[in-house]
RNA sequence: GGGCGGGUAGCUCAGUGGUAGAGCGCUGGCCUUACAAGCCGGAUGUCGCAGGUUCAAUCCCUGUCCCGCCCA
């Protein structure tokens, strides 16, 4: 049996389209999928869609409030079936535009976190983490949403610091003309004050431990505690007042003292009739009012300004209320240990492992999860309640509650939703089929990797670990990635205007329709300039973006380290990408002219040419640090390799060597040369392609399809990605291969140096002592009269090291292990003494500076003592190679004097 | 307040205890029958700052200043 490999896809929201963090990790894991697909496995790719509760509502609440309605005035039913409706219309978008991205998961399992089987799942769930006490409903403290009208977990509140003020008002002491004044950042909760508290050690109010204060709205009078946990005596007046109904600290006081917690406020954020006369304002009216009666009676004391962190919904942007609220709850603490455990024992490895601690520090400090939502849209609670007001949890509506109840009609369900990450949580095997025991689960469970975003750790990662080993008592996947992105510098964002469309950067876009989608209605010079500020390459691209292709925004976004946090998109890579893309296509068709109706046999013998050696290494080469980069998931590392590789050697050397072999002149024609060459080409670039692929899928298929090569699947994607056992690499072939390449570039830079044209032939002749190099120089004139074009006819001349030269050659220096090479390029009457002194003190200049670094090394105190033996001999040999260079630069100085 | 990450060529980013790299940009020369989206060359950095460890630090340690993110 095939081993697998399996990778939930983390899934989109129904309600969303393609951005740039899609196109990142369909990218990423399209690129291991078929990495993983090409070396054999059997792989589940598992798409699927998430409801995203809060956000789908939303959306189709605005909708509704177009047509001036709420949800309210539609009801529960023909609200959720708008909502379905909705979702079959314009959910499921980002999927479509997936596939414009190559991205090939396994599109017919693809779920959707709503469908009747994933449903079923949640109940089961629910019903069985109720049946083993893990869910409970009770009564407490939770952040709610007054715009939303919903519960909400502490992991959906952003804190956000502003600049508030600190108001100070006096409550009287009941009985006494004393007062004591207590400082406050939100004076309208003080219609639920119960308390006032004072640090039991604080001199100023012990005479007033055990009095009572007067409120001077409502008819009560509240006590004065003393409380060392909640008060600091440092801040402020040293008195704090305590409402437990609307405050996390003053809750957790409250129950300390056996306070009453008084609500005030309705559900959507405006005063109750607790607040007596303050009924019915909203929080910000009531605390404009509440500090004006407080002047008018005289107990304000003034305010001065204050820091201070207010909670907003993740969501809604709206600040939070701490609200007492009967809500179902998940408790955490068993199934975090059994998270953290998987973790620290290695079942479980987080790449890159810095986010460890992150992870661990959230499971160490987890609180319960409140899973209840007070929304339409969403897995309804599996809890039904009495006509008694009995609650049970149960897979199914009870059949009835006793005499009188056929059918069970006194029995309502639960009205609350469950928080849509719990669905999310039981993703990796619920998408399997579970509860049920199916092959498909025996088969794909635990999966093998998962790829996601570091923002969603929290939320999605440490809860489908606690899910997963509780139900399945294995950690849902065996490594985990977690990590990558965010798009821009910034976080890309609407109220930014830097928001880029993936599929704007394939098809191409103009800047006015672009900035048009990222700022609606933004004045456009504005949103123009706001825009080339977050893209600055963009700035300079014209009008608008090209099409890029899906390749090129692929490969481009391939080439940034997951690991980072910030992936800061930049066109102008794109664009780089894209031209790579040029580059295989006309490369491949140089190739196709070359190989002519080229046929490759079955078997070969391996090459005997040196650059037919050399290109087979250079593929051995790139497919070992590809290989590494997909296993380590240092995908940036494969994909740069792949453009080094191919650009540098394939197209910049091998391509232009084997141009003279095998378009030859008549009496150049050597057929087992061509032979040999053809099969090297082809099976070289057929393996690029492969190598490739991953990333590059599109172009390398169209390739691939169009090159000779032996029998192999119907689609590059089936094709075995290439290893060892095909290409080795060849450290001879290697180091001859950079002699000739260090020989041919120093005559070439000396033609660019002198401004040689192109067409002119230049007498090239080679001094060295080795009779080894000799040789291998004396093999090669071929390639380096073609690459140098000293002219066909022109052989390449040997002498010995440091001759006389004849007048009008410039020369170049090559050290290499055996000794330096002078590579004397005649000028005839092109040399110019200028640039040549120019030329030759520069060359000079940069080994001296090499050699200085290498003597002051080798000079200092301890380093022969103490370096490693290599790295000595190395010093003393690299000294030695640019002494060398040196003397041969010296006369050539004393030539160039001459000129 | 706690935690994490980052500060490397003009820009976007790799990288390593042993003389600093890529792409783009810049620059000189080339319209060469694969590619001007190209080819052949060239220049460019006291690797945030200050200490320390080491024969040797951009890399390890400490401190410090900026930038970003997460948590409280």
């Amino acid at each position: 049996m095939r081993p697998v490999y399996v990778l939930p896809m983390p899934p989109p929201n129904v309600t969303g389209s393609l951005h740039m963090g899609h196109a990142l990790f369909c990218t990423l894991q399209d690129a291991l999928s078929r990495f993983h697909r090409m070396n054999g496995k059997n792989v589940l790719w598992q798409p699927g869609m998430d409801h995203a509760g809060i956000a789908t509502q939303t959306v189709v609440e605005r909708l509704l409030a177009r047509e001036g309605k709420t949800r309210f005035d539609l009801g529960r039913e023909t609200f959720v079936e708008r909502v379905w409706s909705w979702k079959v219309e314009s959910g499921g978008r980002i999927q479509q535009q997936q596939h414009v991205l190559g991205t090939s998961a396994d599109w017919k399992r693809s779920k959707f976190t709503m469908d009747p089987d994933m449903s079923r799942a949640v109940t089961e769930a629910f019903v069985r983490l109720h049946e083993h006490g893990l869910i409970y409903r009770a009564t407490r403290l939770i952040n709610w949403d007054p715009a939303q009208r919903t519960a909400l977990s502490d992991l959906e509140v952003d804190h956000e610091e502003i600049n508030g003020e600190l108001f100070e008002f006096a409550y009287r002491v009941d009985g006494s003309d004393e007062e004591i004044v207590v400082a406050t950042t939100r004076p309208e909760t003080m219609l639920g004050d119960t308390a006032v508290a004072v640090h039991p050690d604080d001199a100023r109010y012990r005479h007033l431990h055990g009095k009572r204060l007067v409120h001077p709205f409502v008819d009560r009078t509240i006590p004065i505690i003393t409380d060392s946990i909640l008060v600091d005596p440092k801040f402020g007046t040293g008195a704090v007042k305590v409402t437990p109904a609307h405050d996390f600290n003053d809750f957790a006081t409250g129950k300390r003292h056996g306070l009453a917690e008084i609500n005030i406020f309705n559900l959507d954020g405006t005063v109750n009739e607790n607040g007596g006369s303050f009924a019915g304002l909203d929080r910000k009216r009531a605390r404009t009012a509440v500090k004006k009666a407080l002047d008018e009676k005289g107990f304000a004391r003034g305010s001065k300004p204050h820091k201070l962190t207010v909670p907003r919904s993740q969501r809604s942007g709206e600040i939070l209320e701490p609200m007492l609220s009967t809500q179902w709850f998940c408790k955490m603490g068993d199934m975090a240990k059994s998270a953290l455990d998987a973790v620290h024992s290695g079942r479980t490895q987080i790449i890159p492992p810095e986010w460890t601690k992150t992870y661990n520090h959230f499971l160490e400090n987890i609180q319960d999860w409140c899973i209840s939502r007070q929304l339409w849209w969403g897995h309804q609670i599996p809890a039904w309640h009495g006509p008694n007001g009995e609650i049970v949890v149960a897979r199914e509506r009870p059949s009835e509650c006793g005499e009188g109840d056929e059918g069970g009609k006194g029995w309502t369900q639960d009205p609350d939703v469950l928080d849509t990450w719990f669905s999310s949580a039981l993703w990796p095997f619920s998408t399997l089929g579970w509860p049920n025991d199916t092959p498909a689960l025996r088969k794909f469970y635990p999966a093998s990797d998962l790829e996601t975003g570091y923002d969603i750790l929290f939320f999605w990662v440490a809860r489908m670990m606690m899910f997963g080993i509780h139900f399945t008592g294995q950690p849902p996947f065996k490594l985990l990635h977690g990590l990558i992105v965010d798009e821009t510098g910034d976080k890309m964002s609407k109220v930014k205007g830097n928001v880029i469309d993936p599929l704007d950067l394939i098809h191409g876009v103009t800047f006015k329709d672009m900035i048009a989608k990222a700022l609606p209605g933004a004045p456009e010079a504005e949103a123009l300039a706001k825009f080339k500020k977050a893209y600055p390459s963009a700035a300079q691209m014209g009008s608008g973006f090209p099409a890029f292709g899906a390749d090129a925004v692929r490969h481009a976004l391939a080439t940034y380290p997951p690991s980072n946090m910030r992936i800061a998109l930049a066109p102008k890579r794109v664009e780089a990408s894209r031209h790579f893309m040029n580059k295989i296509w006309n490369a491949t068709r140089l190739a196709l002219d070359l190989l002519g109706d080229y046929s490759v046999p079955l078997t070969l013998p391996p090459p005997r040419d040196l650059m037919n050696r050399w290109m087979r290494s250079r593929v051995g080469h790139a497919l070992t640090v590809m290989r590494k980069g997909f296993d380590e998931f240092r995908i940036d590392e494969a994909a740069n390799e792949a453009y080094r590789f191919f650009w540098n050697e394939l197209c910049d050397w091998y391509l232009e060597l084997i141009k003279p072999v095998l378009r030859p002149s008549e009496q150049e024609v050597d057929v087992l040369l061509m032979n040999e060459t053809r099969a090297t080409l082809s099976l070289s670039l057929e393996a690029a392609l492969r190598l490739m692929h991953p990333i590059i899928p599109y172009v390398t298929e169209e390739l691939w399809q169009r090159l000779p090569k032996r029998p192999a699947p119907v689609s590059i994607s089936l094709a075995t990605y290439p290893s060892a056992l095909e290409f080795t690499t060849d450290a001879t072939a290697d180091r001859e291969m950079g002699i000739v390449q260090s020989v041919i570039s120093a005559a070439r830079t000396i033609r660019a140096e002198h401004e040689v044209n192109r067409h002119a032939e230049v007498p090239l002749a080679v001094r060295c002592n080795d009779n080894a190099t000799i040789s291998l120089i004396r093999n090669r004139h071929r390639d380096i009269s073609f690459l140098v074009n000293t002219g066909r006819e022109q052989a390449i001349r040997f002498e010995p090291l440091g001759g006389p030269r004849e007048p009008g050659t410039t020369v170049s220096i090559v050290p290499t292990e055996r000794g330096p090479i002078e590579v004397v390029v005649g000028l005839k009457g092109l040399v110019e003494p200028e640039r040549e002194r120019a030329r030759v003190e520069r060359e000079l200049k940069r080994i001296e500076k090499d050699l200085a670094a290498l003597e002051k090394k080798l000079g200092s105190p301890g380093f022969v003592d103490k370096a490693p033996r290599e790295v000595i001999d190395e010093a003393h040999a690299q000294q030695h190679a640019l002494c060398e260079a040196r003397a041969r630069m010296d006369t050539a100085r004393a030539l160039a004097d001459e000129l």
